[in-house]
DNA sequence: TAATCATATCTATTTATTTAGATATATAAA
DNA sequence: TTTATATATCTAAATAAATAGATATGATTA
């Protein structure tokens, strides 16, 4: 658990919003086309749009996140989801309640 | 509560363990000259000292942690103590616990 | 298998952060 | 009232982050 390195993705508003976003996917996103869920997430694409930034941009965002565990990762198809990782974010703000 | 400005101020080794470190100052500074507890916080040398960084790079440090409201500073004489500001940390944690 | 679509990576530019030396300010001491 | 001490601010250099265009990869479709 690295209180610098997850407080490093949080230190950007639009990496904060995604995370904010995938608690309720269904409130913040148009359904996917292939599936009628999003228990693996959200693909790449619709979080790109709803930020107005670019693919790339979006891409290296969800890869930061990632390395921190953050999110997790689901190819469907040509597809990525990614989805929250309750756990991680659960054990940071325990973390940060006991160790800061 | 600015979730984001917090986490810049977090998303540092030095800074975390500078809020860390306050959090007991009999345990992790000498005693001061002047006065026999730490109540008002800690003086900035003392916090310099341990970093080994250097004396502008931590009034820096200790200025944007001030204007994150994490630390409160007083002066007595000569010298500025900061202390932590456990309400906005606390509520921080809160924060991160229902928002994020 | 060629074309297409979604995403990832590479490269480059702009902007922000880190860090320290030099200087300024505010207080205390000689 | 000069001198010393503690801290803050200014200036500048080095490093990192933000951002996007171009290109590559991996999967589906024609």
């Amino acid at each position: 658990m690295d209180i610098v390195e997850i407080s490093k993705v949080l230190a950007n508003k639009t990496r904060v919003n995604i995370l904010k976003w995938l608690k309720n996917p269904e409130a913040n996103f148009p359904p996917h086309q292939d599936i009628d869920h999003f228990d693996d997430g959200v693909c790449v694409g619709f979080i790109q749009d709803k930020t107005g930034l670019s693919q790339s941009t979006i891409s290296t965002y969800l890869n930061s996140m990632q390395n921190a565990n953050l999110v997790i990762p689901t190819r469907h198809g040509k597809w990525t989801y990614y989805r929250r990782n309750e756990d991680v974010i659960k054990a940071y703000v325990e973390a940060l309640k006991t160790d800061l």
